[in-house]
DNA sequence: CATGAATGAGGCTTCATTCAT
DNA sequence: CATGAATGAAGCCTCATTCAT
């Protein structure tokens, strides 16, 4: 794959072809790849759920392995211009909430619903994508987090962790349960209960977890 | 070579290991499920890491899809079976150390590698697969945290949270960071890093974000 | 290629015949069903027989036993429609001898040359083809044997027979003998003998069997 | 196929393995082929019936193939040993009536209910085995039939018929009505019906095909 | 551009045959 | 002799891909 051979422009790596269907392909290989898997997903549901012929695709994508890294990289997109516009606040607890609200808020809409399954079970496959994947989200949207507990740390706000770990704590609790929301993998619990008290429980187990309890009591 | 009486000829074709050969086949099995998931899993493959021919995993299983219920029922039990051993202590902190320390010990198991692949991809598209495991492994191992979180509540160890939650959150970040250890889909720092370096990390954690500050400083 | 103003380039891998398609795959299972049986015969057969690939049979038929189903109707059909359209005449001799040889010239068309194969080896094993047989073919064109052999013994042309039974006695020789016309299952006198003579000697001997004797002499 | 090396003395030129278990395994596949048909027939199910193991059909059978031939040759050889052994009387219409009524109590017996199916469809596959069976049944029994025919014609018993073609009209009553008895390929009034006033109506019916008009009136 | 009929490589599955026991 | 576990070739069927229309 060539996610690189664009001009150096400020502009993020992938792109979307113009016009109308290939978006609508795209949108309907996102839900049939989450439910289903690469291997199982068909090109004909894809058409099928996009409304378009099968051999439509192939005037946009020139095989179902392109098609896929297209879904993958017009995914991460959104994803990380969402981080991209998380606002910070003046308190390392309250960036730190905002910042797991706001990934919450994003992972939780329905077009997500399947993503993680992606995630785990075929990013691993094409490395190419899954290197796009880490420089693109994880080295981006991590370091947020990142610098939000060194800084709760520097503030004596946090307990002296391990920063790196830290994030992977924090974010393990949102992706996680993110999953067992949408997936009936876990307890049917999940399904019902209130999504705003997962991620309020969330972001209470999180900022009990990093406060530093020497810290001047602010009760 | 020596010990046997037999004349030196070719060597035989094959060997009749009727008590061994679901065992082989199931391990190859989930190595090979959990690598591609269950569509892209060739039974060739499974075949030859099993040592033994297509046709023989026939003798054993009715289809590939009986193969894989034949897995997944089998690693389930090997988790119940592993969960039903572990000891409680004196305390709910401890307690609850030992349950994730023990947790952590079997799910970073080898063997286990791609286990969470298959929670995650597979196991929503069979629905009588999920039912057991749900009822087998979650009903079963969730209570024996949810008590120990109880316990600590009630002993003023724990601050007051919902405990049904609280187990989704101490456990959601050992289920993922095992999954993170093995599988390349996130950071290579997990990779190398110290496995005793994360569970530390994650006890800590977890303890950290139950602890009940008003306790009495028993520091 | 001197009516067409087409480029002389290579010629298409295949071209577009869908109103064909099905009937060229029937007809060409029909022969290998024919031949081999069910079992035996193989789809490559019947798909280069019919100049299609094997892929091409499952856009009409979703499996080689649909695919004999249809068959099998659709052979079942020619012959009600066939039957349907025979002529009566005035005397009953006259009417048996023209649903005689009707038979025998609907039953002798080359397509139909190992029909009775399927008849007597593979419809007993589909039940619901073989009542859609029965209640098609024998109900429908056996009672119209029935009535003439009926009408003739009101009318005293021929001997008081069981009606019923009389039936099957004259299409007994009208279908064994089509079957060993061209199949070499019996002595090789039958391939090469004249068929005008067999169905003669046939409806020779069926009036011969039937005539009254105590009918008024009308030499 | 090898069916002459064997010392030129009067026995059949078929032969029978020593012991039981060819005659058992004999006996199974008899059944498996008729319901089946040769291809459709499983040596499982052949072993199972026999109460043997797969295996050991290959200590007595060289291949599925030479087993058929074995059947066919054994089943050919019961039908040669009952037609040599059946009386002539006085008359040629008490010898036909014999022979017919002969022919139709040794193919009635329940052990070649799928005989002829096998006859229909498999033998003529088996071009050795046809020709053995034409040899063997066609050129002996039909002569014998063919015989009577003529002696009834010579003595003005019966019409001036084509021998040859008579034999086929009057055997194909009776192997027809044969196969109806036992296949449900036609309307469910044979497998009822007394099977005694079957062979009746047939000996009456060829018996009328056959009679002499002309003869002195033997009322 | 868009379609969908056609293709054919490849996977699952069966079962005749072999052979260690 | 007898067994039945093991084999692997062969067949049915799927589906990504192509291309005439």
């Amino acid at each position: 794959m060539t996610m690189t051979d664009q001009p150096a422009t400020h502009d993020p790596r992938w792109r979307r072809l113009p016009g109308e269907r290939p978006t609508q392909i795209i949108d309907a290989a996102l839900d049939v790849f989450s439910e289903h898997g690469f291997a199982a997903a068909k090109l004909d549901e894809i058409a099928r759920r996009a409304g378009v012929s099968k051999g439509t695709i192939y005037l946009y994508f020139a095989s179902k392995e392109e098609l896929f890294k297209a879904v993958v990289i017009d995914t991460i997109g959104a994803q990380v211009r969402a981080a991209a516009q998380r606002p910070r606040a003046k308190s390392a607890s309250e960036s730190l909430e905002r910042a797991l609200r706001g990934h919450w808020s994003l992972a939780t809409e329905p077009k997500f619903d399947g993503w993680f399954r992606i995630l785990v079970s075929e990013l691993p496959k094409h490395p190419d994508l899954l290197e796009f994947y880490n420089h693109e989200v994880i080295d981006h949207a991590w370091a947020i987090f990142e610098d939000i507990i060194r800084a709760g740390i520097a503030s004596g706000e946090f307990r002296p962790v391990e920063p790196r770990l830290a994030v992977g704590f924090t974010n393990s609790l949102v992706v996680m349960h993110r999953h067992w929301v949408s997936s009936c993998s876990i307890r049917p619990e999940y399904q019902s209960r209130d999504r705003q008290q997962l991620i309020d429980g969330i972001v209470d187990f999180a900022l009990a977890a990093l406060r530093n309890p020497d810290a001047g009591s602010h009760a």
